[in-house]
DNA sequence: ACACACACGTGATTC
DNA sequence: TGAATCACGTGTGTG
């Protein structure tokens, strides 16, 4: 059992204020004068005094850092170290997360109301966007969007209406919106009504030049593309 | 400025291997036999090694702690152990705000897909709902709802037609839901439509017992009370 | 016996 | 000068 690590502190104290006395006269061959044996003294309690708070302030690092079996005066330092490093990919794991967490609700920054705001929204400002990775890195709540029914017609000028009918999962509508927004479409109104099984989504958007069939694939390959990247990770 | 810690590794590496040798001889009074000496020796590096190892962890851990003004070997584990702490009180922050994001997405748990969805689940689930406590207690994103319109009437047998129109402000439609989650109503569809500086939400509830104006009422305060608690951090 | 870890006193160096 | 820090060799105790 680690004996003498955990005595050291008492050893050092005990022998802490009870030598100095019993030094004087130790080496005093050496120079006539006593100011050398006192500084000699001086030196050895001051140098005491700095061993005591070397071993306090590791007693002490011993004492922040969980799960410390050595009890070496190295193995502390080292336990130490790696427990930092631990912390700080903690710290960017969580901090990746966070971010992750708040790139779905305040991407916009006005809006980060809810979800079809924002893609409402997303006709008027073009701000970082970066919706090219739509797929979230993190493989977590990766459900995918089951597309039940798809209808892209126009019912205007140059009004189309899209209708989308699909099953309602695990942040369905967040991730639709992440794809409406990603299409950079000019939605004029948007409506998502909730079932108890099913989503629709109804929304006019103002069309410039595109075909309806292209839009209609794209929108297919969107969603398509945000259920493939991770499989299902729980 | 600091010339002996920067150095101490050169020092020792320099003196590392050049005393052992010179040493034979030295103190060898003692014995006959040239074993203790030998032995001396071999303590003497072995110390040295040992020394030169808690240097360099010492060494590695100021590497890991960032800001670090004295370079004394005491002050480098003080500064360790403020680090520490500082990324434990870090840690726990961050775990709290965590907590508080997901407990706003996550908390009916099988919903978790958008904000509106989890109010029209709330018909069939009462899962742990704690909506007792509507307003964050973090006090960030808090925008008043401000109600435009709010019409409360029967459209058939035991149903209830809300039809409520607000500004749309940060998290307006969150908070709604919550809102509306909150009164732990008999929701059959709900429908949130978004315009520019509107907000329109149509939801059918199934009364069993209520009274219009009761409900009219319960959802006014409970609009006011969420926009209360804190009036606006920033 | 042997390796390891420690505290100690000491001289040197720096500010 | 003088206080502070350091590396070093040494003795001691433990496994």
């Amino acid at each position: 059992m680690e004996n003498y690590w955990d005595n050291i502190h008492q050893i050092d104290d005990y022998s802490w204020g009870g030598l100095e006395e019993t030094f004087s006269g130790y080496y005093d061959s050496s120079s006539p004068d006593g100011t050398q044996s006192a500084a000699a003294s001086k030196n050895i309690v001051s140098e005491r005094n700095r061993r005591k708070k070397l071993n306090d302030r590791l007693f002490a690092l011993r004492a922040v850092v969980p799960n410390i079996s050595k009890m070496d005066k190295a193995s502390i330092i080292k336990d130490a170290i790696d427990y930092i490093q631990t912390l700080h990919e903690q710290e960017q794991m969580i901090k990746l997360e966070l971010d992750e967490l708040e790139s779905r609700k305040m991407e916009p920054e006005t809006l980060d109301m809810c979800q079809e705001t924002e893609v409402f929204m997303s006709m008027e400002r073009s701000k970082r966007i970066r919706s090219d990775q739509v797929f979230d890195p993190s493989g977590s709540w990766m459900y995918p969007i089951e597309i039940l029914e798809l209808n892209v017609e126009y019912v205007g000028e140059k009004i189309v209406l899209v209708n989308l009918k699909c099953s309602k999962r695990r942040d369905t509508i967040v991730k639709l919106c992440e794809v409406f927004e990603s299409l950079k479409l000019n939605i004029v109104t948007a409506t998502i009504s909730a079932f108890p099984e099913r989503l629709l989504n109804t929304l006019f958007i103002q069309a410039e030049k595109e075909d309806i069939d292209t839009l209609k694939m794209q929108i297919e390959t969107a969603i398509s593309a945000l259920n493939h990247p991770q499989p299902i990770t729980m």
